[in-house]
DNA sequence: GTGTGACTTCTAGTCCGTA
DNA sequence: ATACGGACTAGAAGTCACA
């Protein structure tokens, strides 16, 4: 029915991404932060929806991950 | 060559698909700014490729241009 | 290895001007 | 209608101690 779009809030699909690509990869939260050369409470508090991250952290999320930007902000 | 992924960072993706489909509605900054309930001068900043936006606030645009949040990150 | 509250520092975001 | 600056306030960035 034409739901505008819009499968879960931003916040959300990048938890939800986070730990999907993260899990896919066998890497613990530590392990990402380092990579991404971020916190390792800040990557958990990212997982756990309670952050509003800005497009520079998004970017090294995903460098670190090996992927492009728009993947980690996929509708779930 | 594989060039891995990242045509353009976030912020120059942002700042470019910003002003298209901005242009696109013939939308001014201002309106805009006023759909995303954001302020006049600061979504001028961001085309500017000035800011580093948090992404609340991209959620904020896209649902002004009735686009997906994907669709403001999109390669150049 | 992860969740959580509290905390400080720094910048995102507002609002005023002027061009 | 947009660029850009300065001054300000809200909130993100980043860290830590403890569960």
């Amino acid at each position: 029915m034409s739901r505008r779009q819009s499968r879960g809030t931003a916040r959300e699909r990048l938890a939800h991404q986070l730990r999907s690509l993260r899990a896919a990869r066998s890497l613990s939260q530590e392990a990402l932060a380092d990579l991404a050369e971020l916190h390792r409470t800040y990557v958990g508090s990212i997982e756990r929806c309670e952050r509003n991250v800005s497009l520079d952290n998004v970017e090294r999320l995903a460098a670190a991950l090996g992927v492009d930007i728009q993947d980690l902000l996929s509708p779930l």
